[in-house]
DNA sequence: GAGCCGCCTTGACCTAAATCAACCCGGAAG
DNA sequence: CTTCCGGGTTGATTTAGGTCAAGGCGGCTC
C-alpha cells in the first residue's frame, strides 16, 4: 500500500483531541504543541516501538490500533496494553522502551521529540494533569485485566474481551446503545489469545461455544454481533451491580 | 493490642521522606503538607478501605504492608496491588474506591483529606509531578505482573514473586546484596496465591520444590534464605540479560 | 482457474494445576 | 498440660486448557 495519508495538521480539528494528552490545554498551549508537533504513519503489522530500543519520541495515537507486547525468550508472548486512538504511547522521563509496540491496522500517529515535550510538562501543568489521569485510568485498566488473567476461565476471558471492546468503542463513538451492539474485532485469534493469556485454539473453541449458547452472533471471521450486551456481561463475570453503561 | 504507637509529626525526618508523594516538595510545601496531614494506625487483617465505598482520604504507607485487592461475587479473589512503605493510596479525582485495600501487617498511613490534598496537587506541581512519576512506576510494575499472571508457569511464578519482594526491599532498605539474600515473607500462602493466580496448595508444593532443588532455604515458613539471586530470577523466566540488581 | 498463504476451526490426546481430603505444627486460651 | 485453631504441607484424583495434528475458507498472485 502506498498511499500516505494525509492528515489534519491543525490540532483544533484533531479527531481526538478532546481524548488525548493535549485534551486540556487552552489554546495558546496548543498553539505550543502544535510548533513540535509531526505525523507519522505506521502500516499494520509494522513495529512502531521495539522494547530496549532508545525512545527519542512520545505521542498520541491519532488513528487504528496498536498493542503493547511483552515477550520472554522462549517466545511466550503477553499483550500489557491495547493502545486506541487517544492513548498515550512512551514515558517521559525514561529512555528505553520497555515494550515492543506494533501496529495491528494502519496507523496515525501525532508524535512529539521527547525532550522539548519534557521541557513542556513541567512548563504547562495542564498537559502533566491530563497525563496523569489517563495513566490513572490505564492503572484501572491494567488492575481490571489482572483480575481476568488470573482467576477467570477462558470463557469468561473471552466474554471480557469483548466487553471491554464493545465498551470502548461505545464511548469512542459516543453511541449509546442499551442491548444490542456490533463490533468489528480489531485483534487476530492469536491477539486475543495474547491478550487473555490463551492459545488461539481455546480462543476459538470458546468463540464457537459463546455463539452456539447464542451470546454472540458472528458474521465472517471478525464482525461480531451481541445481541443482548447484558447477558455477555453476565458471561464475563464482572459484577454486574446495576451496570454503568456509559 | 491496644498499644497506640507513637509516630513522628514531623515530615523532616519522616522514614519515608524522600520517597512518598511528597519526595521532591521543597520546604515550604511540605509545611502545608504537614498541616493538613494527620496519621492513623490499622491492625493487621483490618480493612483499610472497602471497595465500593466512598473514599474521602488519600494518603500513603508508612510502615507496614498492605494489599489491594479485587474480589468477585463468587469469592475469587485477585490481589492487583502489594503496597510497601512510600506507596501512595487512593486517587485524587474519584470518589469511590475501586479495591478493597486490607493491612497485612499492622499499617501506618499518612492521610490527607481528599479535597485538600486535590487542591494542593493544582498548586504545588512537585506533588502532582512525583504522583505521575509513581503512577507511572506502578503501571510498569502492574505490566510485568500481568506477564507473570499470563503466561508463567506456577514455578516461575512463585519465583517471580520471590524476586520481586526481593528486590524491592533492597531498594527499600539500601542494601546492595550480590547474591545471597533474606527475606522475610510478609504474605501468606493464600495471599501468594492471590497475588499470582494459583491455588495455596499449588503455592505450597512449589515452594517446596524451590526448596528441595536448593534454590531457596526456608527457616520457619515466612524466612526465606536466597542463596542465589541469579539462579532464582533464572527460575523466574525473567530475561536476565546482565541483570540490573539495583 | 490453480495454487498458495494467512487465518481460523475442530478433533484427539496430554498435562499442569485445581480440587478434595487428610494431616502436621506451633502458639494462644483455658 | 490439653485443646483448639489458623496456617501450612502433602497425597490422590479430576479437569480446564494446552499441545499436536488435520483440515477449511477466503483472498491473492501467477
Amino acid at each position: 500500500m502506498l498511499v500516505t495519508q494525509t492528515v489534519s495538521q491543525d490540532c483544533s480539528d484533531c479527531p481526538i483531541r478532546h481524548r488525548a494528552v493535549c485534551a486540556r490545554c487552552e489554546p495558546d498551549e496548543l498553539q505550543t504543541l502544535e510548533e513540535i508537533k509531526y505525523y507519522r504513519n505506521f502500516q499494520a503489522g509494522q513495529t512502531i516501538i521495539w522494547s530496549g530500543d532508545r525512545m527519542d519520541f512520545v505521542g498520541s495515537v491519532v488513528s487504528g490500533i496498536a498493542t503493547l507486547t511483552q515477550t520472554m525468550e522462549d517466545g511466550r508472548c503477553q499483550m500489557v496494553g491495547l493502545l486506541l486512538p487517544s492513548d498515550f504511547v512512551g514515558r517521559p522521563g525514561r529512555d528505553g522502551a520497555a515494550y515492543d509496540v506494533v501496529a495491528t491496522t494502519d496507523v496515525v500517529m501525532c508524535c512529539f521529540r521527547k525532550r522539548p515535550f519534557e521541557d513542556l510538562m513541567t512548563s504547562t501543568p495542564h498537559i502533566a494533569h491530563r497525563l496523569l489521569e489517563m495513566t490513572l485510568d490505564e492503572l484501572d485498566a491494567a488492575r481490571e485485566w489482572m483480575l481476568v488473567l488470573g482467576r477467570k476461565t477462558a470463557r469468561e476471558k473471552i466474554a471480557s474481551l469483548l466487553s471491554i471492546i464493545a465498551r470502548r468503542d461505545n464511548t469512542l463513538n459516543k453511541r449509546n446503545a442499551k442491548t444490542r451492539m456490533v463490533i468489528d474485532l480489531p485483534l487476530t485469534r492469536e491477539a486475543m489469545a495474547d491478550y487473555l493469556g490463551l492459545t488461539l485454539e481455546t480462543v476459538s473453541r470458546q468463540i464457537s461455544a459463546l455463539k452456539k449458547d447464542g451470546v454472540i452472533e458472528l458474521e465472517g471471521k471478525r464482525h461480531v454481533i451481541i445481541p443482548d450486551i447484558r447477558r455477555l456481561m453476565d458471561e464475563a463475570g464482572d459484577d454486574s451491580d446495576g451496570g454503568f453503561l456509559v
